[in-house]
DNA sequence: AAAAATCAGTGACTTAATCACTAAATATTG
DNA sequence: CAATATTTAGTGATTAAGTCACTGATTTTT
């Protein structure tokens, strides 16, 4: 990844970028890690401060651990967004643990803790991006707890499945049970169940290979 | 409420209150209102912008509901403490919404949400301290989560009897069963259950006026 | 004192999570 | 390529917690 193509990045994803001064934008782009994870890597795991990820590629997942190793997933980070969580050092605000995978193939662009620190001390409009992008992420979150807490397993399923498919743009969804339960919040069986269940209905069909989703509007009418 | 009491309640919450200018200060301190709410009363309910509430006296309670009418309380509001998320329209990064009662008679503070949205529009330190404030709760809401999805029932009331009991700094918890129950996210009947247990273990003393901690030692085991 | 409202107790039932397996499919390697 | 290992899914039994539909007790209001 060269210079010219690390600039463009942060200009499309930094909205102070413009307002850098050239000394700023120089120390960036020479202290950005370009990185390749790997399939299911563990990127972040809530003791150092990883610094900000971005993501050209692929995709992260989120997520909180329980003590006997209960895994919710918070939120995903998918190309062009960030993830802010992981620059623990830059938000004294927040005191919680958070762990990070690698979904896929993904490659990253990682900012560490302490440029980001640095300059969002200098410079508030910095500071002020940091927050404003952690605190946009606790929306998401909330929405993945309303749906932990007030929704039936059916409801949740149907809603993920439907979410999935518009977002990869395809009737076809490529995750094990366990991945989907782990999605959102559930327990592989569980999920099992109830992909079964939908299946009876004439709903999706269920096979290896994935969940092939046979009937959207039906699968929509459960999320109301 | 006079004048006084309203500028140093001002300068002990704000941090950047000395760096204001005086025609801010003035406008704060002239539309701020003084208001005190009656138990129970709902104060903010998602759909306008109530505006930042200071707590002089009593106590807020910060819930999600469901459209059935569940509730989880995400965070209560304390003296000298303020409700950040009800000035929602400061926060366009927060997309969900919260419900706000007043849990006791409790007097406040009121500032109007264009008053803190156009300072914070001016000033950045503003802008950084009201973000810092709702991700501060972000860890808050957190960490009910992870008793919520992680915990068992016998272990979130334990630890919310003994917090309750330190935070008010008697042995006697004088809350409706009901109210616990919403406190931890859980049903009454299920912590009616819950208290005849600990009740029958010797753990705590079960009548009408109260919960009555009996054993503080054991029931801190059952936190761990 | 009677009526109404609030609060708590209880059994039956439902949902979802967990446990302990088996079985099938896929990947690895000798 | 066959044998083995690993991953993934299926299933019944059990448990935990939430829900429902009540009853009864206590407190408050009139």
């Amino acid at each position: 990844m060269n210079e010219l193509e690390v600039v463009s990045l942060f200009e499309s994803v930094f909205p102070f970028w413009n307002d850098l001064d050239t000394e700023d934008k120089e120390t960036l782009c020479r202290t950005a890690q370009s990185v390749s994870f790997g399939k299911g890597v563990n990127i972040h795991d809530g003791n150092e401060c990883t610094g900000v990820i971005l993501v050209r590629s692929g995709s992260l997942r989120v997520y909180m651990l329980s003590e006997d190793g209960k895994e919710i997933t918070l939120y995903r980070v998918f190309p062009g967004e960030m993830c802010m969580l992981s620059a623990s050092c830059v938000l004294n605000a927040i005191t919680f643990d958070v762990f990070v995978d690698s979904e896929e193939n993904s490659d990253c662009v990682v900012i560490g803790g302490c440029i980001i620190e640095d300059l969002s001390i200098r410079r508030s409009d910095v500071k002020i991006f940091v927050l404003e992008t952690a605190l946009g992420r606790f929306s998401d979150v909330m929405w993945v707890m309303q749906q932990i807490l007030f929704m039936s397993m059916d409801k949740r399923l149907a809603i993920f499945l439907l979410d999935e498919s518009s977002k990869r743009g395809t009737e076809v969804i490529e995750l094990t049970h366990e991945q989907i339960a782990k999605y959102i919040g559930s327990a592989r069986e569980v999920v099992s169940r109830m992909l079964k269940y939908f299946s009876s209905e004439g709903l999706v069909e269920v096979s290896r290979k994935g969940i092939r989703i046979l009937d959207k509007k039906r699968l929509r009418e459960l999320t109301y």
